[in-house]
RNA sequence: GCUUCUUUAGCUCAGCUGGUUAGAGCGGCGGACUGUUAAUCCGUAGGUCCUUGGUUCGAGCCCAAGAAGGAGCGCCA
């Protein structure tokens, strides 16, 4: 007999019918309801076991997270929690789990014990749910774009360039440690090595996204990005997924109307289609905030912020302004924040945690800032009475709990400015010669921006540690699984 | 990288001012019960108190070093 997902069984509930299931067991209860679960859905289907009828060393192995085949007749459940069950005729063990050895337990776990059993984790209700919405986001992503007309580019995992300007960079060679050949400096000699060059995991698309979109019009990367930075923190992953769209003839407004659409487009799918997994993860939250301190606690539900921040317009702000609020700002006035705020210098979290979640209490677009801290391939905007500084055409969306979500602008397509901003800054020219001939030779104005994944699966999760919502998290001193 | 907290049974934790035999709930195992929804009831077995060194008549508790993990900060997405 063919098997049938639960999924399927519990939509289309084909009521006397004669099925085969497998799935994991999730609860084995009085000898006879078992919890089958296979994936396919955030539900369980009940199995129904007349005790009697089946052989007890068979019983005794129906335990937590063994693997089960189930054939037996569909009908109307008897008991409240479900409309239908299965009431088994044969029981077969595909796989056993002796809950002697076994280090999953019924029972709550906590994140930190579950990333230590990373092969495990996601056959616990919070991790399936998290990796459903992981994936159904993905796929948005790429809906969203090709709806919309844009090319997906495959830029480079391993790059050449140096110049990204994103962070530290992890080496890729073939040479073997404290055996690679030297220059007359005594300098290792990368010319000796695989690519004639020395090279690193990429730390960012952007650079390349920009040939695309000098061709294509439009294009976005979704691919994964490799960070070296010694970030110990719940919001960085060494190894992450990042969305980087980038479009021709586009200015830094466009950008942010496309980023604001972007985000609720992602959030609006999620809800469509995982409400049973965002619902569970919202009674999750609520439980696990229960015993806080009420400053603690989130103004709102997981639910109730989704539908919050799909229905309502993001906050749009220049960074002048920022500044201007929070020096007026009580916080700021009672000496409550760590850094100073000045203008010229860059916002510290707890200043873009009281825009976010004190003062607007909204996903905010902050704009505009001083160029002295931004990179150098941003666009120089023009002079303005009221704005102290040189600034650029930057901005960064802020999100509640995961902070910068965003981080994007319009790009400098000036190539006498570009080039004076490059030495200014200690870029060279040289190593971007094709960076700096797409303004040469039928250049344009172009705008994009990064988006981190793992950070809108957080948001859309409310899971606290982004560790939780990549299968396999790289962090500094981590690379299990 | 910096600051800070944690580490005690399979899991989550309690363990007073340093003092006899280190406890609870859940889970496991044995049994009872049988339309359950974190099932319930009775019984029972589980400990390198993270590691090493020190102080002390005596250390789970104090001190030092190390390890692992969390939170916050910086860097960013």
């Amino acid at each position: 007999m063919r098997r049938i997902e639960i999924e399927k069984v519990l939509q289309q509930q084909p009521i006397d019918e004669e099925i085969t299931v497998m799935g994991w067991v999730r609860a084995f209860r009085s000898n006879r309801f078992i919890a089958l679960y296979d994936g396919s859905s955030f539900n369980t289907l009940q199995v129904v076991v007349d005790f009697e009828q089946q052989p007890e060393a068979l019983l005794k192995k129906i335990n937590f997270h063994a693997c089960i085949k189930v054939t037996g007749k569909l009908v109307a459940s008897q008991g409240a929690g479900q409309s239908v069950e299965l009431l088994a005729d044969t029981v077969e063990l595909l796989g056993e789990a002796n809950p002697e050895e076994y280090s999953l337990q019924p029972k709550k776990m906590t994140m930190e014990f579950l990333r230590e059993k990373a092969h495990f984790r996601m056959r616990t209700n919070t991790f399936s749910a998290v990796f459903r919405i992981r994936h159904g986001l993905a796929f948005a992503v790429h809906q969203f774009f090709n709806d919309k007309g844009y090319y997906y580019l495959h830029t480079p995992i391993i790059t050449g360039s140096d110049a990204e300007g994103a962070g530290e960079m992890f080496r890729v060679t073939t040479f073997e440690p404290n055996k690679a050949p030297l220059n007359d400096k005594g300098e290792v000699d990368f010319k000796k090595d695989f690519f004639g060059k020395a090279t690193n995991l990429t730390v960012s698309g952007q650079l390349q996204g920009e040939i695309g979109a000098l061709a294509l019009g439009k294009i976005y990367t979704f691919g994964p990005t490799f960070r070296a930075e010694n970030s110990n923190t719940s919001r960085h992953l060494a190894e992450f997924w990042m969305i980087e769209p980038e479009v021709a003839f586009y200015d830094i407004y466009d950008n942010m109307d496309l980023a604001e659409e972007f985000c609720k487009y992602l959030i609006n799918y999620a809800l469509k289609h995982y409400p049973d997994d965002i619902a569970f993860l919202d009674a999750r939250l609520k439980e696990e905030e229960k015993n806080l301190p009420k400053d603690k606690k989130r103004l709102m539900g997981l639910l109730e912020t989704l539908e919050f921040v799909v229905n309502n317009d993001f906050e749009r702000i220049t960074y002048t302004q920022a500044v201007h609020i929070l020096r007026n700002s009580k916080p700021y006035k009672k000496g409550q924040f760590e850094f100073p705020v000045e203008w010229g210098t860059d916002l510290q979290a707890e200043h873009e945690r009281f825009l976010v979640e004190k003062h607007f209490k909204k996903p905010v677009i902050v704009r505009d800032y001083p160029a002295a801290f931004k990179a150098f391939y941003m666009r120089l905007n023009e002079k303005s009475e009221n704005v102290p500084g040189e600034t650029v055409a930057a901005m960064d969306v802020l999100f509640p709990g995961v902070g910068e979500l965003i981080g994007g602008s319009q790009r400098e397509e000036r190539l006498e400015v570009l080039v004076a901003k490059m030495e200014k800054m200690g870029v060279h020219p040289e190593e971007l010669w094709w960076y700096l001939e797409l303004r040469k030779f039928g250049g344009a104005p172009h705008a994009g921006f990064g988006m981190g994944f793992e950070r809108m699966v957080q948001f859309v999760t409310g899971m606290g540690n982004i560790r939780d919502v990549i299968a396999f998290p790289r962090t500094p001193g981590n690379a299990e699984f």
